[in-house]
Parts: C-alpha cells; structure tokens; sequence
DNA sequence: CCGCTTCGTCGAAACGCTTCGACGACGTTC
DNA sequence: GAACGTCGTCGAAGCGTTTCGACGAAGCGG
C-alpha cells in the first residue's frame, strides 16, 4: 500500500506539497500537480482514512443512527437512507448507517465521544429521548429526524403531521364523509411518547372538530390482528362510520383483510387512507391506497445538509423544518354509498 | 477531550502503561491498573479511536456492504442486520452498514482501500458480481451473503435454496397436490444473474421431476400487478392448478388479491406457499401464509463470525456455508379439494 | 530599483495512540 | 550463590496524514 512519502518521492517534491494537491489547501502550480497526479496514479495511491482523520480531526463520515426493530425498514425508511447517502456523497462526506437499539446508551455515547462521526442524524426521535441527551452531551453536531418535546435547541426535520393529516382528512370530508374513524398506533406506542403517533392524534382531533365532527380514534397493534381488531372496536364505537384513515401501516392489511370478511367493500362502502406509507406499500393492496406518501428521500437530504451546513459553518446555527405528507389518490377511496338519507348529519 | 498523556500524568505513569492497560497486550499490577482506571473515569477519558486505528492498522469496524433499492429492507434484511451487529459488538467490533448503489463500484473501491474497514460482509450478491471483483482486488478479508458462480476461492454464508425447495415441495405433495405452480421472480432478474431467482428455479424443477410431476414456473414482476399477472399466466399454464409456491414477496399479495378475485379460497380451493418469507410478512396476510423462513440473523451472526475468524485467524481460511429456510405452516396450506376424480394423474 | 505582497514549495512539528526493546527487581533452579 | 527467567514498567520510535512557519522567486506600485 503506497504512502504520501512514496508519491512524494516518485513525483521528486515534499510530502506536503502531496497533500496540498489532495486537499487542495494551498495553491500549486500546475505542473507540480500533474506530476503529483502522475505519480499517484502510477502507485494507485490511497489515502489512508486514520492518518487522515488523526491529523484533520475529522472524519468526513456522517453517522445515521436507526434503530433496527423486528419489524424492519419499510420503504418509507429506505427512501429516507437513500436521500439522505445521496446528500452525503454530494457533499463529500461518507454516510454510514449504525443500528442502534434503544438499550445500548453506552455503546451510543462510546459511539459519539470516539471522535469517528463528524456528525450525527438520529431516526425515530422520541418526544423524551434520552439517546438525545448522550448525544448532546459529547457534543457531536446532531440532527434529528422527528422531534423532542423541547425543541428549542435542537436542529431537526419532520413531518408535518398537522398537515398532512389535515388534508387527509379534507379528502374523506370533500368526498362527504361525515363519520371518520382515526387508526392509530399501539396505546403502548402512544404511552411511550412516540411523537408521530401523539401528533397526529391532536391533529385528527382538531381537524375533525374544526369541520363540526367527531372524533373517534381506535388504537391498533401493530400486526394485522391489531388492525382487524381495531376495526371491530371501530364499528363498536361508530357503527354508521363511511371512512378509515390509517397511520398503523401495518395494520392496515388487517383493516382490509376484516372489512372483506364483513362483506363491505373499499371503497363503495368504507373509504380508506393510509397515512405516511410509501407509494409501494400502497400498492400492494387491492384496490391500491388512497395514501399520504411521506417525503422519505427529501427529509433524508435535508437533513444531511443541514449536519454539512453546521459541520463547515458555524456552531450555533439551527435548522428547524417540517414537510407535509402528499395526498395520493389511488381507488380506496370514494364518495361514500348514500345508504341513510343524505342531511341526516344536518 | 482528555488524552492518554492526561490520564497517564493523573495516574502517574508512562503513556505505554495507560495502553497496556486498555489493551491488555502486557501484563500490569493491580495497583497500577486501578490508578489508571482511576484517573480514567475521573477525566471522563475515551480513546481517540482515528488515533487507535492509526497506530494498530485496524479501526475494529466491519461494514456491511447492502444495496439499497427503492423497494425497502424486508424484515429478512432487517433480521440479517440485527444479527450481524450482535454477533459483531459481541467480538467486540463496530458495525457500520453502507448503502451501496450498483453503480458506484469506484465509490466501493475507495471505501475499501482506505483501511477504514477491517473486514467486509456483502450482501444480495449476484451470481456474477463486479462488486465482488473489486473487493477482492483491494484485498479486504470478505465475506459473502450469497454466491457467485464461482464459489471456490471465496467465503460466503447463503440459503440453502435447494433444501428449501425441496421441502416447500414436499410439504404440498404430502397434502396431496400434484399440479404445483411456482412464481419467481421477473425474468428480467432472472437475466440479470440473480442467484436465489436461478437457483431456486432449478431447485424445483428437480424437486417437481423427482416427485414424477410436471414442473411450470412464472416469472413475475416485483409488484401485486406482477403477482396478479403471474396468477393469470399460471392458470393459462396449468388450469387445473391446486397450489402455488412463491419466491417473489412483493408479488404474493397480488396473487391473493387475483385468487380471490377469482372467487377462490385460500387454501381449500388454491393452497399457497411463500419462500424465504419473515413471519412478520406471512401474518399480514389472510390467512396467514404458510412460509419457507428464512434464517436471516443466523445469517448475520455466522457471516460475521466468519469474518472475525479471518481477522484474528490465519489469512487464508475459507468459510462456506448453507442454511436451509424452516418451513412454518400456517393457514394458506391444506389438501388439495377433489374437484376431479383421484387418481386422474395416475 | 527598492521594499512589499503573493505564489509555490519545503521541512518539521503535531495528531493520539500502539508496540518494541530495554531494564530493574524479584523469584527459581541446580 | 551464580545464572536465568518472569513480571511490571518506561521511553521512544513509529503509524500516514495535515498544517504551520519559513523562504526564495516573482510581480508591482511608487
């Protein structure tokens, strides 16, 4: 393996004007450069990664902390890695991918105070997330995907769930639904404080109130039993109900699966929105979903900008975004089947 | 950030006992060794670990080395992955997974001339793979998830698929179907040297001729259309199937949307086995699918177990291994309705 | 044409650790 | 009791870069 000192030598100048050329620190005439270039090609010259690091104190690798349950990545999560490898690339800087569980606080703070990430995005924030607080104290420039309770010294990007489910909701009620049922997440899931799933009850709550409806949420666990479950309580609540709208992605194949077995069909008698869900997974069920598809591969990039922006700028600067959630229209949903007359709601 | 030399004059010893002592490379004293530790926790020390990798030529990170495509991580993947970081902290070394593109094999030869990795695990490997090629040329000890074609100079760790087949088979002509479709996945994957969609495909056309039965496979897209489609080539193929043996997960759900579109039942009219499936998918479903199970964090854990072996072990040792998935059944499976007389095979 | 930048290059000192050789201080062994 | 190990520790030499100060050579305004 070639050094620095065998290019040096090979292209007759000094170690440092080598590094200059790689780097680019200092000016060098062409000359020297191509010779430097020359020399370097002829010895398939590498640098090496540590002797790098140790010297420039950075490693140009960014750290994307996920944690990594049983459940695995849907394609909502592999979108967000892929934006965010291509914005770390663009910007020069290696992305490396660390599964995490929530257990290894230590092994996080090992992680981060080792000096081998430049900077940190974190996935599936907590509103109280101690894997934040380990973070903050190395002091390893961190970006979170999701929020904390407090964010107001934090850089993060999310969802805008206030929206997205807003519109989803705007949706079902242009179409005339009046009775909407919300599937949410696990009340374990709910209890733990898992943001998306608190933040998008509030939402539903408002939105519905804001039109002059009820609210119903159903919380689901999250497998297709939890779904067809849910449903069940979901009619036991409000037996006239015309429309689903799902955040529980994977309960919504039971949610289907149930509605089949009872005999209603998607979307003349139920209509069904499927929250935060990738355009594949929407697919895959028959008729395809209605979906609020999550802008994966953005927050991805904009998140690795942000961590270069605090990497090469200033320290203190933060960046705060929310995206919403698009509306796609496939054919689970529709105007509902007039089956009591219509005004009765008036 | 404290230094080895701060905890060295805390403790009041050499720099080499503060490492010896972190290392375990010498013997020290008891007394000494408390003092250090001591002077350790007191300065809240870490270990430079650029500084570490430098001075030790190897930075105790493994890279898994996965493909990111649009279509997400299964929780086949996602198991392979927990595994494998068990199995890695548990040797105690870091594992970093990389998305890597096809495309970006000069970005993959950087990674891995730069001596940032120890050592390298490669997963969805094709039957021939460039990437394979070029890993081997910067000589990183390697570790393959999959095969290529030519098995004999490499270490790997794969599905045994023609166990797995085999079995798959037996279990439906044990109920008693003699007219077995199978589902693969597109031809285009095909063509490209896919190793599981290849070897899988001549794993049943000898498990179907060893049983005296007519083997037909469909090449379907990775889509419910693709499953649907599949479903109609397959009846056009054999009209009087009884069961369907499928490779292609994305595509089973659309083969059971078409199947009940048809207004036939799973499994007393068609039955349905789903190969190299996670429990996680084969409950989404209803019923839920009787599956061939993939081994996935067996996988992870013995691949990088290898892998270490070729780190502290001689250079030269190979590992190959193959895993067979356990057949789970669940509800999409049962005898064969005799819509025609028995024996009509016969 | 004299002092002043700017340009291009060099040598050497870090960066924070591991590792090697050396060297007392003690047992052991015959 | 002389010769020989073993144990515990130290100092110093790297590991392969980056980066800083220095310095000769140009270029330039006055």
């Amino acid at each position: 393996m070639a050094t620095m000192h065998d290019v040096a030598r090979l292209a007759q100048v000094s170690v440092s004007t080598v590094s200059y050329v790689l780097t680019g620190t200092r000016p060098i005439s062409q000359a020297t450069r191509n010779k430097v270039l020359a020399a370097m090609a002829q010895l398939d010259y590498q640098p090496n990664a540590m002797a790098r690091g140790l010297a420039s104190r950075r490693s140009r690798i960014l750290g994307l902390l996920m944690p990594m349950d049983e459940r695995g990545l849907g394609a909502t999560e592999t979108a967000f890695v892929t934006g965010a490898a291509a914005a770390a690339s663009v910007a020069g800087y290696h992305l490396v991918l660390s599964p995490v569980g929530g257990g290894d606080l230590d092994d996080l703070r090992r992680l981060a105070s080792q000096r081998m990430l430049d900077g940190v995005v974190l996935m599936e924030v907590q509103l109280a997330d101690k894997r934040v607080t380990v973070l903050q104290e190395t002091g390893v420039p961190l970006v979170l995907i999701g929020r904390t309770g407090d964010t107001s010294t934090l850089s993060y990007v999310d969802i805008d769930f206030d929206q997205t489910v807003r519109e989803a909701v705007a949706h079902l009620v242009d179409l005339g639904h009046r009775r909407i049922v919300y599937v949410n997440h696990s009340a374990a899931t709910l209890a733990s404080g898992y943001g998306p799933a608190l933040r998008t009850r509030d939402a539903f709550t408002a939105a519905m109130t804001g039109h002059g409806l009820e609210p119903v949420m159903i919380a689901a666990e999250d497998s297709a039993a939890g779904g067809r479950a849910a449903l069940a309580a979901a009619f036991a609540q409000a037996p006239e109900l015309t429309a689903v709208l799902a955040m529980n992605e994977t309960a919504i194949f039971g949610i289907l699966g149930e509605l089949t077995g009872r005999g209603l069909s998607v979307p003349d008698d139920v209509s069904v929105v499927s929250m935060v869900t990738s355009p594949q997974v929407a697919e895959l069920a028959t008729p395809a979903l209605t979906a609020m598809t999550s802008p994966g591969s953005a927050l991805g990039r904009i998140a690795i900008e942000a961590l270069t922006r605090h990497l090469d700028g200033p320290a203190d600067l933060r960046h705060q975004q929310l995206l919403p959630c698009a509306l796609e229209i496939r054919g689970s949903t529709a105007a509902p089947r007039s089956r009591q007359p219509m005004g009765a709601d008036q």
